[in-house]
DNA sequence: AATTGCTAAGTTTTT
DNA sequence: CTTAGCAATT
């Protein structure tokens, strides 16, 4: 049974509240994680049978840890001959949606074997369709198109609001992408979700079978959630209706990527039976903390109202710090993390250094070095981006699916094996012409003979490589170890050849040739079996497309402090924490202000001052290096929202220990940094 | 085919 | 200031 003794009043009705629509309002701090797996294992208890639970999730490493907090809260399987229990379906939306699609894609006309494009990919999609239509003189940012053709797709109605000629201009993109990846037999994270709608509202059966399965729905994170997110969601749901959410309006800070507050918001006009449920009791921080919170959020319009608290006391106050610039900033925040550590006992790893972009991460980097500090830096450039991976991924997919042209062309060339940039455009005109993917144009004899001799026979080298590899991939029998096959390939084609080459350190070569071998070690899957390479490969594949910064996670447990972006601290909690940059036009950001999102930047300082757990410190400079140039900076409005008596000046403590005008002389000097 | 040099731009980033 | 992307050069 499950221990509902030790969970407060708020929590347990949650947990009980287990039929109907139930939205839970979990501020920060306040035992969302344990809420939900308590509700998980006291619906087993009632009698639920696991399997017809779904819960939801953002981040793999969210689904991660509920599934292993679950798992040790449910019963036990029996020895005996019973068949072992179903387990409740824990999962990402992007891997829900990856699970139906694999059994049942080829109902809308792709074939089984598809391929999901990463970020980089869609953006070589992207330009590869933009540079096929030839724009004039205008330049089209790939970028740019691609976050606006995210929004339409992800929209209620394919209507957002911003310029109507870029509108216009994405909204015809959208064809020609989208042809273009279908011809790859490709799908992007969005088209994840669409095509999971699109088979629902086309083939009512699966929907229906998804309705019988999951009669008892949860979503994590539901302010995150976006129109397609719900429609997901609510479609299974809105029959049986057992749909419980949890979430934080106040902790939306992804608005810019299409999510939609106005799911939690207005959950009620879907739902008008739902029973709300409101946990304010937070088990994280000091009073002080929560207070300076609670009196920054409210000045938002349009929300639940909540009121954080705590049993832990006040705690210290927070602290302000006044630097000259980013560089002393910088040092003093380093210096204080190091007397921490020496003369308070406090160790790296409980101290964080949260700011609001990621170039701010340079100077405090230089000043930990300095102080000799290990520091983790959160983000940033991942593993996967670095080419000798992608290279290798590239080779990957193609070989599964060879149709996939953005990463046939990848890795075309690469190493040089006579497929120069001229052939290869070319072939994609002539593919393009045919409405084929390359590998097809490749393969068709007139378009052979359109070459030259020599050029023909690189091409028909390359075609029989993908041939050869994809057939041996699926092979049933036999003995194919995913690891070692690899590596002989990579050998083969004198991939690491290339890299020694090409690297004139030798132990640069050496480590990227290492990064390969790394992640060949994790070829075959240890958690999954299948008969077939292919299969074993694809699973390998989506986890690493689905999942891309899971091996970044194995550092955390090391000695060190933690650098982040506030956008990245969500869900995580330090002992001390240091805010800094608190300046107008970083937060909020100036392009806030033009987008008229200052509700936002202000629920990510919400999010960024609700992580501390004992202390929390805060900083601004006067001036900031911007582009190399020293530019003065000013105090950001949110300081203001600040009750004046949670915090001190931190530069006045350290001269005079006690001083009953702090609180004002220090408010009046940030006024007369705001006017200056 | 690879290297060099110029220009332009420069939030946040769960999948 | 840095860096990515692209053009022009060897």
């Amino acid at each position: 049974m499950v221990n509902l003794a030790s969970l407060n009043p708020q929590q347990r009705h949650a947990v009980e509240t287990t039929e109907g629509p139930v939205l839970i309002l979990a501020g920060a701090g306040t035992g969302k994680t344990r809420v939900i797996t308590c509700r998980i294992a006291h619906l087993v208890a009632k009698g639920v049978s696991p399997g017809d639970i779904l819960a939801v999730t953002f981040t793999n490493k969210a689904s991660r840890e509920m599934q292993e907090r679950v798992r040790t809260m449910l019963p036990r399987p029996r020895r005996d001959g019973d068949a072992p229990p179903e387990r409740p379906t824990i999962s990402t939306f992007h891997s829900l949606c990856v699970r139906i699609l694999r059994l049942h894609i080829e109902k809308l006309g792709y074939k089984r074997n598809f391929t999901i494009y990463s970020d980089g990919e869609q953006m070589s999609a992207m330009k590869k369709v933009l540079s096929s239509i030839k724009i004039g003189a205008e330049k089209t940012d790939a970028r740019e198109m691609l976050s606006l053709l995210s929004r339409i797709k992800n929209s209620k109605d394919g209507q957002i609001s911003g310029d109507p000629n870029l509108i216009a201009l994405a909204q015809h993109l959208r064809i020609k992408y989208e042809s273009s990846l279908r011809a790859c037999n490709a799908v992007d994270f969005d088209d994840l979700l669409l095509l999971t709608l699109r088979l629902f509202k086309e083939h009512p059966e699966s929907l229906e079978a998804c309705r019988e399965k999951y009669r008892y729905v949860m979503v994590d994170e539901y302010q995150d959630t976006n129109a397609a997110q719900f429609q997901l969601v609510h479609s299974i749901t809105s029959e049986h209706r057992n749909f419980c959410v949890v979430g934080d309006d106040d902790q939306s800070i992804y608005g810019w990527r299409g999510a939609e507050v106005a799911n939690l918001l207005d959950l009620e006009k879907f739902y008008p039976e739902v029973k709300v449920v409101k946990l304010e009791q937070n088990y994280r921080s000091t009073n002080v903390i929560l207070r300076a919170a609670n009196a920054v959020i409210k000045n938002n319009p349009r929300r639940r109202p909540k009121q954080l608290w705590s049993k832990q006391g006040d705690g210290l106050l927070i602290q302000l710090h006044t630097f000259k610039d980013d560089e002393e900033e910088a040092r003093v925040i380093a210096e204080e993390i190091e007397a921490n550590r020496t003369m308070r006992g406090i160790p790296w790893n409980e101290q964080a250094i949260l700011f609001r972009t990621n170039i701010q991460a340079r100077p405090l980097e230089m000043a930990l070095r300095k102080e000799g500090i290990r520091y983790h830096l959160i983000g940033g450039q991942g593993f996967f981006d670095r080419r000798e991976i992608k290279d290798f991924i590239s080779y990957l997919k193609a070989f599964l699916n060879p149709h996939d042209d953005i990463s046939l062309l990848r890795i075309a060339n690469t190493p040089a094996r006579g497929l120069s940039d001229v052939t290869m455009e070319r072939l994609l005109a002539a593919s393009s012409e045919r409405k084929c993917s390359v590998y097809s144009a490749l393969k068709n004899p007139l378009v052979q003979i359109s070459f030259q001799e020599r050029t023909r026979e690189s091409i028909m080298a390359f075609q029989k490589l993908l041939e050869t590899n994809h057939n041996a991939l699926q092979q049933e029998e036999g003995t194919l170890r995913l690891n070692d096959w690899a590596d002989q390939l990579m050998g083969k084609i004198g991939y690491y050849e290339e890299i020694r080459r090409s690297e004139k350190e030798a132990a640069a070569a050496d480590s990227r040739i290492r990064n390969l071998k790394e992640m060949m070690v994790d070829l075959e899957p240890s958690d999954y079996y299948a008969p077939t390479p292919a299969e074993r490969l694809t699973y390998y594949l989506e986890q690493i497309t689905l999942d891309a910064d899971r091996s970044e996670e194995k550092e955390v447990a090391e000695n060190a402090v933690t650098l982040i972006t506030m956008h990245s601290c969500k869900g995580l909690e330090f002992p001390h924490a240091f805010v800094v940059g608190l300046e107008e036009g970083l937060l909020p950001h100036s392009r806030s202000k033009v987008e008229g999102t200052l509700d936002e930047e202000r629920r990510l300082f919400y999010v960024a001052l609700t992580r501390a757990m004992k202390t929390l410190t805060l900083s601004y400079c006067l001036g900031r290096r911007k582009y190399g140039q020293p530019t003065p900076a000013h105090p950001s409005q949110f300081l203001k929202e600040l009750p004046p008596e949670c915090i001190e000046d931190a530069d006045a403590k350290a001269k005079k220990p006690v001083d009953v005008g702090t609180g004002k002389s220090l408010f009046a000097n940030m006024r007369s940094a705001i006017n200056g």
